[in-house]
DNA sequence: ATAGCGCCCTGGTGGC
DNA sequence: TGCCACCAGGGCGCTA
């Protein structure tokens, strides 16, 4: 499930691969993920084009070409996105694909199919609604505090679904929602406006840390993702409560438990976080 | 405006 | 061994 650090780990090594090659040539195997383009229109408008960066927002990738527009990816749950020679085979689960000068292909694996392109021209062009709407940067420095504090304030609902709600911040998924929520010590059920100034900065830390150490492990690979390389992330050998329920609490030994908040699979140590 | 819920989709798992 | 219900979950559309 990439969130913001899986997602940015991809964003790197594809920039430091990408910037400069020119578009050869684009396969689409399953039209639906493409929403706001057909595969003609799609091929159209890429081949031809050199790719000036790539960026990240939240959870989308941006591909940004030479004439202004970009392509907007999102990998969902099981979306991949890596750079493979051209002449490798395409997987059970390749859905789409672009061809560079160099030889190689951009390959889009996805199992689920959950994961989506679309083409923005360079004028406007249609954003995913989600980008559009995209909340605040949590490794930015608009990040502080009082940031949190005031997304948090009023909200009844649990603030573990404020964290998700990536119009308040931006990348942040059940697997570090749980564990920013663990390494400040809260209930992710507690609701977002009950938490005491003291309790927002601890949580304000934990975010950040937490992403942070995750980059540092080129993030968490529970069981689909890989990095644009093809090569999985280190950082579950760290997580303290996702997918551990049953498991000791690092902190105080108690078996962590699984409920279900905010309609999500949640992991809490029952002691450590009130 | 906010909060909650079902849907999309496939592969893996566990029960019988 | 086979079959099936169930689960994973980000974004989105819908409801109240």
């Amino acid at each position: 499930m990439p969130e913001l650090p899986e997602v940015e780990t991809v964003r790197r090594q594809l920039e430091a691969e990408l910037v400069g090659r020119v578009i050869k040539g684009v396969r689409v195997l399953l039209p639906r993920i493409l929403k706001n383009a057909s595969p003609a229109e799609l091929a159209e408008r890429l081949i031809g084009r050199r790719l000036a960066a790539v960026e990240r927002r939240g959870k989308f990738l941006l591909l940004q070409l030479d004439d202004g527009a970009s392509l907007i990816v999102h990998l969902r749950m099981t979306g991949r996105l890596t750079l493979v020679d051209a002449a490798t085979p395409d997987g059970p689960h390749t859905r789409a694909a672009i061809s560079l000068d160099d030889g190689r292909d951009l390959r889009f694996d996805d199992v689920r199919t959950f994961g989506t392109w679309h083409y923005r021209g360079r004028d406007a062009g249609s954003l995913p609604p989600a980008l559009a709407a995209m909340g605040v940067e949590p490794l930015s420095d608009a990040f502080t505090p009082e940031t949190l504090a005031t997304i948090a304030a009023g909200r009844r609902a649990p603030v573990k679904a404020v964290l998700l709600d990536q119009r308040r911040i931006a990348g942040i998924g059940n697997i570090y929602a749980d564990e920013a929520l663990f390494r400040a010590g809260i209930d992710p059920g507690r609701p977002a406006a009950s938490l005491t100034p003291g309790e927002v900065g601890r949580l304000h830390a934990s975010i950040r840390s937490v992403l942070i150490d995750s980059l540092a492990k080129g993030g968490t690979t529970v069981r689909d993702y890989l990095n644009g390389r093809g090569s999985p992330g280190e950082f579950q050998r760290f997580l303290d409560v996702y997918g551990r329920a049953g498991e000791p609490c690092r902190r105080c030994g108690t078996p962590i438990v699984r409920r279900k908040v905010a309609g999500r699979g949640t992991h809490v140590c029952p002691r450590c976080q009130r």
